[in-house]
DNA sequence: TAAGTCAAGTTCATTTTGGAACATATATTT
DNA sequence: AAATATATGTTCCAAAATGAACTTGACTTA
């Protein structure tokens, strides 16, 4: 019994992947769950799936947002007066999405833009209206209660945990987003050095 | 100093959010990471975004092959035999969105169906053939060592944890997904019944 | 076995997305 | 200052994704 050993659940976390595959036809998340050579973003990439779709979809529903229009709402509650393109850097969307979903937005009466003089003249600061604040001020506790029952199976001291441990990975995210490994580490038989 | 105090970051996962925000035009991802309601999906949402889409913008470019195509081969890489809506319920994408990809695959000879007699008529079994193998064995080295690097500033015992929780959360998904928090769970001012 | 229900997969029409080229403003270099 | 490079945001248009309706096969139950 090794470190990799759990000791709360019955959970190895064995890189012995794909060694002695192929067994029946089980049941795919098993084989995606636990015989999976990328098993941390499988996890992620399910999470954010199981998370997210629901309620993207609820708020389309109510309000008709779709997707990046409400990211933008959610930016701008946590970051008034950000611009599209911090929109675009921390949400993934690409700079024409947003440009549209703000203009939609603008033309809802979402979010005012301002041209904030005596700086950048092309960067426009964005902050939502009274009615933006509105389904935010609506929406946000649902994500937020969605939140805590997604972990809910843990305690509040694995929370604690997770979150340290989640905040590590994007701290270190200059290391290693932004490009991807380089093909010479990959495959060598021989001898590999780490630079 | 509570329990919410990191001890090897200088993370707390305090929960007043939103109190006295409203900062300067802070950083917009400084606020996203540490003001945010929804902490832990907005980093889980984050690294999937900072990991898949390198990645599949390789695969795109390197084999043609769009993102619900290479999740189809990645599926039937770890779960031969398996079926269009395995991979639906297991990747997030429509039925609809994978019978595309999963014709397009065929077209191309990277997988075979095979109505797998004797069983359910309508369920057709999903091989990847030569060639589908092939693509898989060039690029899913490509998306471990991506993984590798991604959890680069964890230790080992860290890595274990990490995945020992998200396992967890993962594991009591039938909780909380595909549901949303009940109304009456929500900061209702007074009694609103649902249907 | 017939009726009703449900599940797998496909097709169609429409919406949504995002790459590429563009316009303009700022930054950097010489 | 002029020239060059970079950053922000927009427009255009083709590609991609998806909801809804449909087809077919299986399961349920009476």
């Amino acid at each position: 019994m090794n470190w990799l050993q759990s000791n709360f659940l019955n959970i190895s976390y064995d890189n012995n992947f794909l060694g002695e595959a192929k067994e029946r036809p089980v049941n795919m998340l098993e084989a995606k769950l636990w015989r999976n050579p990328c098993p941390f973003t499988f996890r992620i990439n399910y999470l954010a799936l199981l998370y997210n779709t629901p309620l993207y979809k609820l708020v389309r529903k109510n309000y008709d947002l779709k997707r990046p229009e409400y990211v933008v709402l959610f930016s701008l509650a946590l970051s008034e007066g950000g611009s599209a393109s911090e929109v675009s850097n921390t949400s993934g969307f690409p700079k024409n999405t947003l440009s549209r979903a703000i203009n939609i937005l603008e033309t809802r009466g979402f979010l005012v833009k301002k041209m904030n003089s005596s700086e950048d003249g092309r960067k426009q600061s964005l902050y939502l209206s009274k009615s933006g604040w509105e389904i935010i001020n609506e929406t946000l506790p649902i994500f937020e209660e969605q939140e805590k029952r997604m972990l809910n199976s843990l305690t509040l001291g694995e929370r604690q945990i997770l979150f340290e441990l989640l905040s590590k990975v994007v701290l270190g995210a200059q290391e290693w987003a932004q490009n991807l490994p380089s093909k010479d580490k990959l495959n060598i038989k021989d001898s590999l050095d780490e630079s």
